[in-house]
Parts: C-alpha cells; sequence; structure tokens
DNA sequence: GTCAAGACTTACGAATTCTTGACGCCTCTG
DNA sequence: CAGAGGCGTCAAGAATTCGTAAGTCTTGAC
C-alpha cells in the first residue's frame, strides 16, 4: 500500500471528529483534529495536511473565512461539511475556494470517495514541472524517459549500468563511496564487491566518453569511490 | 467578462436540456448538447469543452462507463448530473473519473458555483486541446474512438491489446516497467506475469509494426519494461 | 451444442545481461 | 627494489530475459 494520507479536520463537535476518526482506516489515513478555525489555520500550516474537511458551523469563526484564509496562501483541497444545506451556502464556500461541499450527514464512501478524487487533482498539477534533464558536454541524459544520449545519437545502457549512472546523476559533482554506489545499485550483501564498479564503471566509460582511458565526466576517486563531474 | 465558456451537457432528457439552456446566461456559457453517450464522446473529442455535465442514466451506455471513456484520454472536468441518490451511484462515478456528483433536482446557482470550481481546477486557460489522436509514422491511434490504423487500414485489437497500447501512448516516449504495465492492464495480482507481456507486445508488434522482428515504435528496454517510441 | 474470439499456458531457441576470473598497470610503502 | 593492493581491461560462460509458435481453456453468441 501508498504511503499514509494525512488528513486536517476541522471541526468543533466531538462527535464528528469521533465519527471520522471511527470511520477512517487508520493504516490509510492519519486525521490530525482543530477545534475551530483558527487552530485549523495553524495546523495546516504546521503539519501540511493533504486534504482538509471544513466544518462551517465554527465557534471563534465563520467556515467561509477559514477557507478564504487559507486559499490566500495554500492550494490544499478544501472539503466543505457542513449541516447547512441551503444553497447560498454551498455557493459562497464553493466561492470562497472550498473544492466540494458534502451535507451531513453523508456517508462516509462518498466522503472517501471526494477525498480521492481531491488527492487525484492535487498530484496532476504537481507533475507539470519538466523533465530533468541532465547535462554536461556531449552527454545528456533524461531521468523521466530514461534515455542518454551522447552527441547527439541515443546510447542503449543495460539496467545496471542505468542505475548506476542514474545514481551519480542524482549526486553529480560529489564523491559516492564503493559502499553507497554498491548498496544503492546491487543491495546491502553486495557492499565489498568492487569489482563490479571497476567492470560497469569501464562499461560506462565506454559507452559514454570520448577517451573512455581519460575520463572527462566519470572520474576516479582513488581509494574512496567515483564521481560525475559536470563540466 | 472573460472568454465565453463552453459546456457540454450529456443528457438523454430534453426537460434537463431545456432547463439548462434557459438556466444559462448564453452571454457567459455555450452550452453544446448531446443525447447518448457516444455522442457525447464525440463531441467532447471534436469541440474541446471546458467542462462536461453528464447524466448517468444514458440510452446507450452506463455514464459511468462514459466517464471511464472520457478519462483514458482526457482531463476535462466531470460533473455528474443524476437522479441516482444512492451512495453508490456516486462512488462509482467518481472512481471511474468524474470530477463532481449532483443529485437532482439541484439548484442552478450551485451548478454553477461547481462549474467555477472545475474551472479553477482545470487551471486558467483551457486552450491546450487535449490531442485524442497519437500518430506516429504508419501508425495512428483515435483514444476518443478507441481505433486504430496502420497506414490508413483500421486494425481490430482485442481489449487487452487496446488497454496495454493506449497505456503506453498515454505515456509515449517513456519507459513502462513491466510491474507498471501489468498492474495497470491486469491489475495489481498479476505483476510477476511478465510473460503475458511478451505475448501481447509480439501480438501488438505483429499487428502494428511494418518489421515486428525489428520494432520501430514497440521497442524494449531488456530488463526494464516496454516504451512507445516517438519518432 | 457448436463455433469463434480472446485469454491464458506451455515449450524452447535466441538474445541479452550479469558474474567471474585472469592479467597487466600503476602507486604506495617498507 | 620488491611486494601488496587498488584499478582498468577483456572475455568466457552462467544466468536471466525475450520472442515466437502452438496449444488449451473460457466465454458468449447463435
Amino acid at each position: 500500500m501508498a504511503e499514509i494520507i494525512r488528513l486536517l479536520v476541522i471541526d468543533d463537535e466531538l462527535p464528528i471528529r469521533r465519527f471520522l476518526r471511527a470511520s477512517l482506516d487508520p493504516k490509510e489515513y492519519e486525521l490530525l483534529e482543530a477545534e475551530n478555525g483558527a487552530e485549523g489555520i495553524r495546523i495546516t500550516a504546521k503539519s501540511n495536511p493533504a486534504v482538509v474537511l471544513l466544518d462551517l458551523g465554527l465557534p471563534d469563526m465563520d467556515g467561509v473565512e477559514v477557507a478564504r484564509s487559507l486559499r490566500e496562501w495554500t492550494q490544499v483541497p478544501i472539503i466543505v461539511l457542513s449541516a447547512r444545506g441551503q444553497e447560498q451556502d454551498k455557493i459562497d464556500a464553493l466561492d470562497a475556494g472550498a473544492d466540494d461541499y458534502l451535507t451531513k450527514p453523508f456517508g462516509v464512501g462518498e466522503l472517501v470517495a471526494r477525498i480521492r478524487v481531491a488527492l487525484r487533482h492535487s498530484g496532476r498539477s504537481a507533475d507539470d514541472p519538466p523533465d530533468p534533464v541532465f547535462e554536461a558536454g556531449g552527454l545528456r541524459v533524461d531521468l523521466a524517459l530514461r534515455q542518454v544520449w551522447r552527441d547527439g545519437t541515443e546510447i542503449h545502457l543495460t539496467p545496471i549500468e542505468y542505475k548506476l549512472l542514474a545514481l551519480l546523476i542524482r549526486h553529480a559533482g560529489k564523491v559516492l563511496t564503493h559502499k553507497q554506489l554498491l548498496t544503492e545499485v546491487w543491495g546491502p550483501a553486495y557492499e565489498i564487491e568492487t569489482h563490479y564498479l571497476r567492470v560497469y564503471m569501464g562499461q560506462l566509460r565506454h559507452k559514454l566518453e570520448a577517451t573512455p582511458a581519460e575520463p572527462r565526466y566519470l572520474t576516479t576517486e582513488p581509494g574512496v569511490g567515483y564521481r560525475l563531474r559536470t563540466e
């Protein structure tokens, strides 16, 4: 199963919070609780929940105001849970920045389904940033596409070769020790097989370096490990 | 005011369409209409509406299926409008890819507020028409119509073949691991059946590649997975 | 029941990748 | 200077993964 989803419920009524706590599988959802609007805003800022469940009838401020305040600085999905079923209440809350509105009483199944919708939405906009592409000289690696080029021509790497190169790229410029490389690529049980590294670094140099005997990018740090130079 | 928002309502009941047409300000919303699921999908592909309003009780196919079909190739917000108020109906529709669910009868104000929410989610500019057609060389796939051509002639694919191909197209260029493919196409329980992939990739190559033994598009990444090359 | 389409299974040769050992070079150190 | 150890190269065979063909099983239409 994936990681645990952190939810925040902002509601002063203990029975509702109890109900949610009892209904949501703790292996799937972590439930934070706030009893009023100010506390809800504070906890949102501090704990960065994946979704906020917001009641409208709060003791210190109106729920619509809470939604508006949150929207000033966060895009966290807000699902309003309210006993008020009047249309104008819904419109006000949705226009204030809420993403969904459920009228009490509601079924847990529907709530969870709507939470899934909210998570789908927040996940989608997150993968907008373009592919992380590493470039240095004639070497070009697209980690999202799992593709490697040298001087414009595509190079095929075996799984281990690629894993090794990707690891070096993620720590470009830094020295990675033999142990680190072996543990990450082959697994903790192989941390003494330094010979593997010599073989595979050789293969990578052969495929990627202009003059494999005098590596420009994949350099050796004698007695320590290897490093991917960035220039 | 900004430009006119194009909506598509998929509903076979004329009174509902009339009601929407009468309620929505034509200076603000342009309302397209479809009387059944197939027509709805076609119009979505052709006219790229900003939001789809979907009834569940359609004459030709279930609304949940329409949502699922749309989600195979487009991210357009889907708001379900249904007389079915059962919780399970809502869960099914939302999990099939719908973004919101209103039970009839509903107020126009609430509907419009939820449309505004949907527009907020889909991003300010709705001007990136999702291309439901994938093309590369002699290969052409219309994800909206579920049709495939090679060099102009239509190719018939079995359900699994199509699912596999559509998945590769949605991540065109990227490597999809065996596990990802098996989980998405066959389900999480099948993630070790890598042989299925070999068989079905073979069938796809046989149907789609000019020389199946030297695939140009459906390429293997040994030890990792498969990739659909775009050029 | 018959039939056909599609899904799944089995079998096996081919291709790719990984592992391993041999060998030579170099540097450091006693 | 000799020996030890780290490093790079090469290549053989072991192990794994792939592709293909052909078969069996399931399902649904007629």
